[in-house]
RNA sequence: GCCUUGGUGGCGGAACUGGUAGACGCGCUGGAUUCAAAAUCCAGUUCUUUCGGGAGUGUGGGUUCGAUUCCCACCCAAGGUACCA
């Protein structure tokens, strides 16, 4: 019979499940060790052989730190809100819970075949109200807070409205949106409740505002930044345009120093670190004052060049900005108002790709300069971007080269600050070389000297200061759409009040439609049930609205990074319903010691959780301030799509190689599994695949097909998905898990074949050999002899080192050297076979199981301790020490490790060729490369 | 353009802090077993060669007794980002 994979994998699974072997608990002596996923949006297709690649990397990690001793936490479960559920609702009407409870079911049933030591009494789901009713909950805290700027953390709005009360905001230092007016505490007495309210809005960290958003009219929602790629939607790749809208947005921005310097202290993959750090955008520079010549008014620019403030000379505004409408001069109106139109019509995208076409007009309106009182003529231009600093930039065409083309293409005048450079052909921006001149008092002085010596005399001038620019934004957090979290928030007199902890959750209402209404409200506008009672405490039906006691609820959702931005802490705690996670749980467990997932979400979700995690620590809420130390970026599997070639109007279907070059076939694409491993179509499954083929004729070469073949992402709309299911039906799961990690570099993408599973699977089938043969057991109790040893304790090392740097790939490699030699040995030995199969365990659960008990244990292989290597075994045989000569080389390192050996240095100087080479001298030096070549110096 | 990562046989990929480049697997070639095939086992497999060797880790330089590894310049690929003042 052999290795029967079939029988031990059910058997196994079946054991693990009724045991509930892989459930952990929140005390133990042992030292903990938490291992994160992400967790999986459950799609309609069901898994790939992609996704399970990092599942599989982390489950050997976490069996392999139990192993080590640790209490393992590692869970799983569902990012289950979000848009395919729901547009598959409003084609079928079917309610999105039932979708998703579908999907979650079928990759319950592909994870558990893979034998996966996930703890699934932790399970969570996003969508669950279990779950969301602390996201609505945290939801509410953000609104609750305001970010102190000298306390460098959030505080309660309470206390602002304490110091509003005492002084005022004149002395509050704290992170608004820069629209609120000064007040002293008596003015602040005078406003009325709204528009108190209205104030505090401006300083809650989460905020309701116009806002100017991406409006994705296709997908009838507004979109994040990271959510749109080349200017279209991730999702669709529909146009996105601009947007005004009051939409709910959370104060990331408040957090953008914490959120760079705290990357110091995470060990995550630089690249990743990165992208963050461009996404949040630090630069250093001052903001300067230019009065509006003929107004008391002034325009404030931001630039990190304020030692170039003396080559100044002109001033261009963003178009959008309210202030042009101000300052335009009734001769240029006509122009200004063209332009700005002109702007407006053109979509994000075309402003994009169209970089190099400058365009601009004249406001016939000045600003003066700060130190010399120089007339600066004031443009606008749609280089400039409206929701960057102020919206505004003092122009410097010697040393910035927009600012250059510009001036070249208006006929507006550069002047040359520089010392002994030409300007002739471009800007000079070279800040390390740089010399100031024509500057008046900064005449000589470095890019750095010039730097600080303007600022400090700007500041003194009150014309400006030293100031720091993020490019990070504040993330949009309402969505029309129906299947997200409902934000807990009703509204009374038009300002938002928000419900307390006892209100949630807040339970998504049932709606007949899952489109925006007719009147283009979101989805949650046609719910019959949804206003909040005042008095009552809960929803009641819209009819009830008296807007005394009865108000309309918010119609917005939450973005699908809600749930996800703090699900990590639920695990912890999955089935607590008195709080989010509990002490106990939280300070056992702490933070995420390995993370792993995928680097798109560099840019999302990996920088909101971040930003969470940052102010629930302010509230005491959470132990640390990063969640994860390390993280780790899987790459993506890639599939390997299929074509076949149309002769342009027919429905002949040429073989690869018989390809003309003066005809343009059609590429289509075709199932990848009507394709063997040579790359020849199965023509009759063709043309039972889809009707468009049932009549098609082909170009034989040799009575074959060959397509061609192209790399792509994994898709179901690209036929070239493959499933594990079949893999595990042929081979088994433990063949698949190591065949994965087999496959290269956990972090390197890289596209999908078959080609080498059969070498895996063989290993497992030798691996199974050196315990049966003919269907009996042949392990022996004999002490096994040195050789056998020293494989074993070299592959032991070789194991432990490399999962412990992730370089799971070369693991598989040393377990096949190892059951080779064993083999070849003729080594059966338990002392041998033990340990071996332990250290396979990680890898090949199910089988390690299956050889572990018939081995005599009778407890489950997980809790097997991992092997330990023993030093004296690697030792290399001395007499095999080969040594190599070379008269001239003089050596300054000294490599060390059979050196303190000193039967080695005696075979060697016994060697008669080392007494010919040494002539009677001592040596000097022993230079020794480890197994190999032994080099001496005198 | 800028940032990040990478470039090694027919292919996926090894090579620890500079030390016999190509481990391991796939594929291919030959052999054993078999009536035959599958499966299994054994041997070979970077290129080149006049069989002594010679060349070789994207390209060109450099440091070193010695470089896939370190330094400089360049080329290419993937991912990110883009008028950020």
């Amino acid at each position: 019979m052999g290795y029967d994979f079939k029988e031990i994998e059910d058997k196994w699974q079946a054991y693990w499940a009724k045991h509930q072997t892989f459930k952990v608990s929140n005390h133990s002596e042992k030292p903990k060790f938490y291992i994160l996923d992400m967790f999986p949006y459950p799609s309609g297709a069901g898994l790939h052989v992609g996704h399970p690649l990092g599942y599989i990397a982390s489950d050997i990690y976490a069996r392999f730190k139990r192993h080590k001793g640790f209490n393992v936490l590692h869970p799983q479960g569902y990012d289950s809100f979000g848009l395919p559920a729901e547009q598959y609702a409003i084609q079928t009407g079917q309610h999105p819970a039932k979708t998703t409870q579908d999907n979650i079911t079928r990759y319950r049933t592909q994870l558990d075949q893979m034998g996966f030591s996930f703890d699934w009494s932790r399970e969570v789901r996003t969508s669950s109200p279990d779950f969301y009713k602390w996201t609505q909950w945290i939801f509410l805290l953000l609104f609750d807070h305001y970010y102190c700027n000298e306390s460098n953390r959030a505080l309660s709005i309470s206390s602002l409205i304490d110091r509003f009360d005492k002084e005022g905001n004149q002395k509050v230092n704290a992170v608004s949106d820069g629209k609120i007016p000064l007040f002293s505490a008596s003015e602040w007495s005078t406003f009325n409740m709204s528009q108190q309210q209205e104030i505090l809005l401006g300083y809650r960290l989460t905020y309701l505002s116009d806002t100017e958003v991406n409006w994705c009219a296709d997908l009838g929602t507004v979109l994040a930044n990271d959510e749109i790629i080349n200017g279209v939607s991730e999702r669709g790749g529909f146009p996105v345009t601009k947007k005004k809208m009051k939409q709910w947005s959370m104060r990331i921005s408040a957090y953008a120093e914490r959120l760079l310097q705290g990357l110091e202290r995470i060990d995550w993959p630089e690249s990743l670190k990165e992208m963050q750090r461009n996404w949040i955008g630090k630069s250093i520079g001052a903001k300067v004052f230019f009065e509006i010549k003929g107004s008391d008014k002034k325009i404030e620019v931001f630039t990190t060049r304020p030692d170039t403030i003396f080559g100044v000379t002109f001033m261009t505004l963003a178009p959008e900005l309210d202030l042009v409408q101000e300052i335009v001069q009734p001769d240029q109106k006509e122009a200004v108002d063209a332009y700005i139109n002109e702007t407006k019509q053109r979509t994000q995208r075309e402003r994009m790709a169209d970089v190099k076409n400058i365009t601009g007009v004249f406001t016939g309106a000045y600003v003066l300069h700060p130190f010399t009182g120089d007339r600066i003529p004031i443009w606008i231009g749609d280089y400039v971007l409206a929701d960057y600093g102020t919206g505004a930039v003092m122009a410097v065409p010697c040393g910035d080269q927009r600012d250059y083309d510009f001036a070249n293409q208006f006929d507006i005048p550069i002047k040359n600050i520089f010392k002994d450079v030409s300007i002739e052909k471009e800007a000079y921006t070279d800040k390390a070389n740089t010399i100031i001149a024509h500057s008046d008092f900064l005449n000589g002085l470095t890019y750095k000297e010039a730097m600080n010596k303007v600022i400090k005399v700007l500041e003194e001038k009150g014309s400006g200061a030293g100031t720091i620019n993020y490019k990070l934004r504040d993330a949009v957090f309402s969505r029309q759409r129906y299947w997200g979290e409902p934000i807990p928030v009703y509204y009374k007199n038009g300002m938002p009040q928000p419900l307390s902890l006892q209100d949630l959750p807040l339970n998504l209402p049932e709606v007949e439609h899952y489109l925006p209404t007719p009147e283009g409200a979101p989805p949650l506008g046609n719910a019959q049930d949804w206003a909040w009672d005042e008095k009552a405490r809960k929803v009641v039906a819209n009819s009830a609205i008296d807007h005394k006691t009865v108000f309309p609820l918010e119609l917005n959702t939450m973005p699908g990074w809600a749930g996800s931005s703090w699900y990590f802490y639920r695990y912890m705690d999955a089935q607590n319903s008195d709080t989010f996670v509990s002490d106990e749980a939280k300070n056992y467990w702490q933070d995420v010691d390995l993370y792993l997932g995928g680097s798109e979400h560099a840019t999302g979700h990996l920088l909101y959780s971040r930003f969470w995690q940052k102010f629930l620590f302010d509230l005491n809420l959470l132990p640390v301030d990063e969640y994860a130390k390390k993280l780790i970026n899987q790459g993506m599997i890639l599939g390997t799509s299929a074509f076949i070639y149309r002769k342009p109007g027919t429905q002949i279907y040429v073989s690869k190689d018989l390809l003309k070059s003066d005809i343009n076939y059609e590429p289509i694409r075709v199932d990848v599994n009507l394709i063997n491993a040579s790359d020849e179509l199965n023509v009759e499954g063709l043309k039972k695949w889809q009707p468009q083929f049932e009549n098609a004729e082909f170009e034989f070469s040799d009575g074959i097909i060959k397509v061609g073949r192209e790399v792509e992402k994994m898709s179901k709309s690209k036929y070239n998905v493959v499933n594990p299911d079949e893999i595990c039906e042929q081979y088994g799961a433990d063949t698949l898990r190591m065949y994965e990690m087999f496959l290269g570099p956990l972090e390197q993408a890289k596209p999908w074949n078959t080609a080498g599973m059969s070498g895996v699977h063989n290993f497992l089938r030798k691996f199974w050999k050196l315990f049966y043969q003919n269907d009996s057991l042949i392990v022996t109790d004999a002490v096994p002899d040195k050789k056998a040893l020293k494989v074993l304790h070299e592959t032991i090392k070789k194991i432990t080192v490399d999962i412990e740097s992730f370089s799971f790939n070369t693991c598989v490699s040393s377990f096949m050297i190892c059951v080779n030699e064993l083999t070849s040995l003729n080594c059966h030995s338990i002392e041998i076979l033990k340990p071996l199969t332990v250290l396979l365990s990680p890898f090949a659960p199910h089988l390690s199981e299956e050889l572990w008990e018939k081995l005599g244990y009778t407890e489950s292989i997980v809790e097997a301790s991992f092997p330990v290597f023993n030093e004296a075994f690697l030792v290399e045989d001395e007499k095999n020490y080969p040594v190599s000569f070379n008269g001239k080389m003089r050596f300054t390192l000294s490599l060390s490790l059979a050196l303190d050996n000193e039967a080695i240095q005696q075979a060697v100087l016994d060697d008669p060729r080392t007494m010919e080479y040494l002539d009677g001298k001592a040596p000097k030096k022993w230079i020794v490369v480890p197994n190999k070549i032994i080099n001496i110096v005198f």
